[in-house]
RNA sequence: GGCGGGAUAGCUCAGUCGGUUAGAGCGAAGGCUUCAUAAGCCUUAGGUCGCGGGUUCGAGUCCCGCUCCCGCUACCA
């Protein structure tokens, strides 16, 4: 029996939907990983769920007056639904509330009192606003007061809006909670930190360059930049929702989300084996140094994963296992630019309804993160199914089983026993081919894999038409020769199910009952070195009766194994993304909106007309424009509003230059203070809203209106 | 500005320890073929490996400088 296998993928935040590029960069690799191991008989488990504490999901659920659970419980459920849409299946899909998950908090306390005990955690004082009113400690974020620094009244307690300054949120002036308004006290509190420093010094380091060669380079290489400044970590927090502190005097407080987070790897696998009925597998699992532990991630999880959990498994004492791997992909973008849920810039699920699961996976995994960030582009996805999948793999299997069908009655004729040079060519391929595809998904290089597959397709091809068995078959003392031939071809489809099982595994059986091979289990064992495949006659199914049947783009009937993606989708979905990108500001797709989740911003708070006409709003035009001579972002505007010029500074150096602004209309806020921008005091704003990527765009004012007229 | 990643064929990318004439897929051009989903196969064209130096018998690969792009970060009021 070999060892057993641990695999999770990075536990989804229940305070949103995810989009492709979560998919791509942590579940279906995952996924594709644990089906390729068990492929090979190994023993895996493979868990995940949702990752439900944290100050963010207690705020959006208090915006929506949804209690935490019922809160998390949506979006566990919303999550889950996605995850199964792209055939990811977990053993356990649980997380990390209590109402869901009973063991993860007592097994997070029990780590935060190994880590005391061990002397990994330090103590500290602070003082902090307390509300008397609802008896809690007030994060920054829920506190508001008078800016000590410029005198604004709406300052929050992390930075001030108007002075953009970092606060520190003790020190604001007339200081209230946003939640009731009330006058919150300073209040010491106290919390533990979770020393870094010491375990990079003591082992962590050594540990990690212990592991040198083995980790993909580009997570190497960022952990190599992360252990330089490690520090100290805050790992409790006060706040009402999460994992109570246990130790006595500690009401309110709570462990910190991403403290006790990645311990729900372990109390999602307690919880399992213990609904099993099984419950000692739990730790004999996670304790014993046969296992193998692997992490799917996202790059942006790299410093959790390969540093601080690490940190935190070893610094309890108690043997729990250390990751064997990291295997973190890069990001992936979508034509262009940056998935954005908000602004429509992803893939709606409507755009995707058709296809089939397999076919979703093998794309993505064509085009998967894995050495640096990657992009889903309509085409990309256009080329990949129809030219790898409909055109390579897909038509090789209906070729051949079709003239099966057609020239030997649907029964794959026995081996003559006679071996051709070209036999025995393809035949090494195919072993070359299955050693490749093993080594690649064995080192999550799945990119590789594929092309090896798609390499053998076109062996497979290349031999079909060099043999010419639609000759052969047509003149009796050659019809055994075509027989041979096609029981070579059958193999190689038998075997090139096995191969693409870990990616299409719906697929793959398809493939295994059209030749009436469902019993025999897809197993990468079955193959090494050779390919086992009956020498005797095999009855196929007729094709219809297995494969789908669709119309294809004129309208005709088809039969075969996947469909193609025609030049008018490409082109519809494309159109669509033009006029996003065109818009100034995206509008909200109604598809992705949830009943929890608002994408457009939150309204602010109502004003009435004089509110309104304090903000003194000139039509003007740009006269001048240069780059700021210390910041990035930022042009140095001369701007004429009839009346007056005056210098204003702002920051849409991402979406303008310099040259292409000068004698633009724009909006002024011409009442606005004054303020320096890095050195350059700028003398009012101008109006504009993001597009669809985030970036900044000009709003102007109607061609027959004058610089100076004021906008109401 | 700081930190990190990157720049290789029209497009997407591979290129291990520095080693022969820098590769693949797609796309393009031409041809063959009819079992198969307008599928398959063959051939051809296409490269100043971002720029400039350096190390070396030898550099896409290592070192230095520069340009441009992406991410994080600071400056967006």
């Amino acid at each position: 029996m070999s060892d057993p296998v641990i695999v999770t993928s990075a536990l989804p935040y229940a305070n949103g939907p995810i989009h492709f590029g979560h998919i791509v960069g942590a579940y279906l690799p995952a996924d594709v990983y644990v089906r390729f191991r068990r492929m090979c008989g190994d023993d895996v488990h493979f868990l995940c769920g949702t990752d439900e504490h944290g100050v963010a999901i207690t705020l959006k659920a208090e915006k929506e007056g949804v209690a935490y659970p019922d809160y998390v419980d949506h979006w566990h459920e919303r999550i889950h639904r996605t995850l199964q849409r792209f055939g990811i299946e977990f053993d356990a899909f649980s997380g990390t509330a209590s109402h869901r998950n009973e063991h993860h908090a007592p097994l997070a306390q029990q780590f935060f009192t190994d880590l005391l005990r061990n002397g990994w955690l330090v103590e500290r004082e602070e003082e902090q606003f307390f509300s008397e009113s609802t008896q809690r400690f007030l994060p920054d974020r829920y506190v508001e007061g008078t800016c000590y620094l410029c005198g604004y009244d709406k300052a929050r307690g992390d930075e001030c809006p108007r002075c953009g300054k970092f606060l520190e949120s003790k020190r604001l002036l007339e200081p209230r909670s946003t939640i009731d308004g009330s006058r919150p006290v300073l209040k010491s509190s106290k919390h533990w930190y979770l020393d870094l420093g010491r375990a990079r010094d003591e082992w962590l380091r050594a540990w990690f360059l212990g592991k040198h060669g083995q980790w993909k380079p580009n997570v190497e290489n960022f952990v190599l930049g992360d252990l330089a400044e490690l520090r100290e970590r805050p790992i409790t927090r006060d706040l009402p929702w999460g994992v109570p502190v246990p130790l006595p005097g500690t009401a309110g407080k709570v462990l910190y989300v991403w403290f006790d987070a990645p311990i729900g790897y372990l109390s999602i696998s307690k919880q399992y084996f213990a609904k099993r009925g099984e419950p000692e597998r739990f730790e004999k699992l996670w304790r014993s140094p046969n296992t193998r532990l692997f992490h799917f991630i996202g790059k942006d999880n790299i410093t959790f994963h390969a540093v601080i959990f690490p940190a935190m498994l070893k610094g309890t004492g108690r043997g729990w296992i250390l990751p064997e791997n990291v295997p973190a992909n890069e990001f992936f973008n979508f034509e262009g630019r940056k998935f954005n849920t908000s602004s429509g810039w992803f893939v709606p699920e409507s755009s995707v309804a058709d296809d089939p699961t397999d076919v979703l996976r093998w794309a993505l995994c064509s085009m998967m993160p894995e050495t640096a960030d990657s992009e889903w582009t309509w085409s990309e996805f256009q080329a990949r199914v129809n030219g790898d999948l409909a055109d390579n793999l897909g038509n090789f299997v209906t070729r051949t089983l079709r003239f099966v069908e057609k020239f030997f009655e649907g029964a794959i004729p026995p081996r003559s026993g006679e071996t051709l040079a070209q036999d025995k060519a393809l035949d090494d391929a195919a072993v070359r081919t299955v050693a490749e595809v093993r080594e690649h998904f064995g080192s999550f290089r799945f990119r590789r894999a594929l092309a090896a597959i798609l390499a053998l397709g076109g062996e497979c091809n290349r031999y079909f038409d060099a043999e010419q068995p639609w000759v052969l078959v047509k003149q009796t003392p050659t019809r055994r020769r075509a027989g041979d031939v096609m029981h070579a071809c059958c193999r190689m489809i038998d075997l090139l199910a096995v191969l693409i099982a870990p990616v299409m595994p719906a697929t793959a059986r398809l493939i295994r009952r059209a030749m009436h091979r469902e019993s025999v289990p897809l197993a990468f064992a079955s193959i090494a070195p050779r390919h086992e495949f009956p020498n005797e006659g095999i009855r196929g199914a007729p094709l219809t009766t297995v494969f789908p049947k669709f119309r294809d783009e004129r309208g005709e009937e088809k039969t075969a194994l996947f469909r193609k993606v025609t030049d008018e989708r490409v082109a519809s979905e494309r159109a669509r993304l033009a006029e996003l990108a065109s818009a100034a500001v995206a509008p909200a797709p109604a598809t992705t909106v949830s009943p929890t989740k608002s994408p457009a911003e939150a309204l602010a708070a109502t004003v009435d007309y004089e509110g309104f006409t304090a903000v003194d709003l000139r039509a003007a035009t740009i006269v001048a424009a240069e780059r700021h001579p210390k910041a990035d972002r930022l042009l140095v505007l001369r701007v004429d509003l009839g009346f007056q010029t005056r210098t204003i500074v702002a920051g849409i150096a991402a979406s303008y230059s310099p040259e292409e602004l000068v004698g633009r209309r724009v909006i002024a806020v011409a009442n606005l203070a004054p303020r320096t921008l890095r050195g350059v005091e700028s003398q009012g704003m101008l109006l504009a809203g993001d597009d669809a990527g985030g970036k900044p765009r000009l709003l102007a004012p109607d061609a027959a209106t004058p610089d100076g007229v004021r906008v109401r």
